[in-house]
DNA sequence: TTGAAAGCGCTAACAT
DNA sequence: ATGTTAGCGCTTTCAA
């Protein structure tokens, strides 16, 4: 800038409100400065010029998923990623694995490089660690997971309504014998989920075997397993409540391997690229995660220009999209191939 | 750091010293300063801190792809970010959505905030508006598609051999109708896959009918009706080369709406979740997303330690991935269903 | 081992 | 309409 200046033969400053747009430069000063900076191929330092900016912002966004290459998390990421290009923010992301070590690591990391919001998937809980930031007035959206024991805006999935539409829905069909295959227990979703499941039984007076409930599925491989278990133990279950992705994949698979892919149904929670092609087509309750990436991105903003905005909660529905597999009925799965 | 060096009774540049561990602290005073930092929750700032300090790193790193939701990219971004995340950088990403402008957008978003390097997914061809970047020394690695009139890292994959891999895997079991479906020809892996269908068609002898070549598919409805209208023609093909994801979806729904699945092969290229799954299961040409994403990283670290490297260029193999859809034989295929 | 002064690239506040 | 001075939060350089 100060080349630029010198080149122009002008003050920094007067380089400052070219480059910013600000009035009061006159038209010849203001396309000397311009040319002067086009031969020098000159960018402004967004980062520099921040430091001393009224409002300090950034013009930056933080945002932590489980994974970035998991197709949930990336359809949140991308609708983040528009609201933020539309504003001229450039989004920080990046993966928890479901470790909380790394999710406080990764904050750190966006909050020494001074986000201005954080948008999260979050794996702790209680998230204790975010109440400085949230003291230093940085907006933070939780998405997917509750805070606990911290007050910030949220986007959520009623994940206890669309189990429990799942449950019913199979009920329904005359099942009594549902199984409920679920991520780990750590995760509130899992847990929503379950909860959702145990009520729909109840309500339908279905008893509840504790041996159709398999929790802390973490892999497709752990779904797999635990299905081919269920269904060759003496009294199988007639149908297949899977709580998310990889367990819904890995117990198609399982389903598949002992030849009862038609004899079984089986409702997923959270839809797949796919599903409608496999045979049968996969019944699940669909989540929308572009809503919920848009959602907290604008709420981010919003709390931006309104700081003392009272904390939002945003629920949104699921969709149960009926496909096929959800709707085969019950009767005796004999496992042939052993 | 003011504030910290107050509550401590010390001088700023103390505190510095101590936050950033450096030698020649008494033991006695790095502890008081510690106990000040903590007692005021004192978080540098990095940004603040580099504006400085010699090297001048952000330890930020721009990330631009084709769109953080697609698989493919996804799989390298998660890649790049495992490295990033090994070396406590953080990773902007950004999607283009194949258009030049955008990418000239995030990439001029980037370099305002001064990332350490870049790795581009590149929608633009030639890319001139990167050579101040270069000439500013920034490491840019050119993924996935190739630099033109520009001298950069790359790391590419070998899209020519692969489909002509695919495309001799089907003249194998005596197809000699494939038909091509490609996308965009203004990105160079759509045409690199065509070139290498083109060359396989030649080396076996096997007349290419123009009819069968069909490019610029966009979307899976793109590819649906393309092949539907393909099917129905007089001299429909026996086999099908599609040479993208969406495309191989595509037409693989296509086949199924005409009955004809079990009866005209498909090979596609890139390989997809639930392709085994399928009826029958996809034969693809997989690429290594991973790797794409893991060399890319690992070569801008390399660039940022050791400026004057040489350029690299990695060129990465595909594996053709034997499922069932792609040994379908030759025989005629009857529309049942119009 | 510690600190004072200068400065990174830029903007704010106040001149002129 | 333009320039001057101070200062953002930190590191560097050099002195004590």
């Amino acid at each position: 800038m100060r080349d630029v200046a010198a080149l122009a033969g002008v003050s920094i400053k007067t380089v400052s409100r070219v480059v910013n747009g600000e009035t009061g430069v006159s038209v010849a000063m203001s396309e000397r400065v311009k040319a002067a900076a086009l031969e020098l191929s000159f960018q402004p330092d967004l980062i520099a010029g921040n430091l001393r900016r009224t409002g300090r912002r950034s013009r930056s966004l933080g945002l932590v998923l489980a994974s970035v290459d998991n197709p949930f998390c990336a359809s949140i990421h991308r609708a983040v990623e528009d609201v933020a290009h539309s504003r001229a923010v450039a989004v920080f992301s990046a993966s928890t694995d479901e470790s909380p070590e790394r999710e406080r690591a990764l904050v750190a990391a966006f909050t020494a490089r001074r986000v201005d919001g954080l948008i999260i998937s979050t794996a702790c809980a209680p998230q204790d660690y975010l109440q400085p930031e949230v003291d230093a007035g940085t907006p933070i959206v939780l998405v997917d997971r509750p805070p606990v024991n911290l007050t910030v805006d949220t986007v959520l999935v009623d994940n206890t309504a669309g189990a429990r539409g799942a449950t019913a829905h199979l009920l329904r069909r005359g099942h009594r014998r549902i199984a409920f295959l679920g991520d780990l227990t750590t995760i509130a979703t899992a847990r929503d989920r379950r909860n959702g499941y145990l009520l729909a039984m109840r309500t339908a007076g279905a008893p509840v075997d504790p041996a159709l409930v398999v929790e802390n599925l973490r892999s497709v491989d752990d779904a797999f397993e635990a299905v081919q278990r269920l269904l060759r133990a003496p009294e199988p279950p007639t149908a297949l409540f899977t709580s998310q992705n990889l367990v819904t994949i890995g117990a198609i698979r399982a389903l598949r391997s002992l030849g009862l892919h038609h004899d079984v149904a089986v409702v997923g929670f959270d839809d797949f690229d796919l599903a409608d092609l496999l045979d049968p087509a996969v019944t699940v309750v669909a989540q929308d995660p572009v809503a919920i990436g848009r959602t907290a991105a604008e709420r981010v903003f919003a709390r931006l220009e309104e700081p003392h905005l009272p904390p939002a909660e945003t629920l949104l529905p699921t969709r149960l999209v009926v496909r096929g597999s959800g709707e085969i009925m019950p009767r005796p799965a004999i496992v042939s191939a052993l």
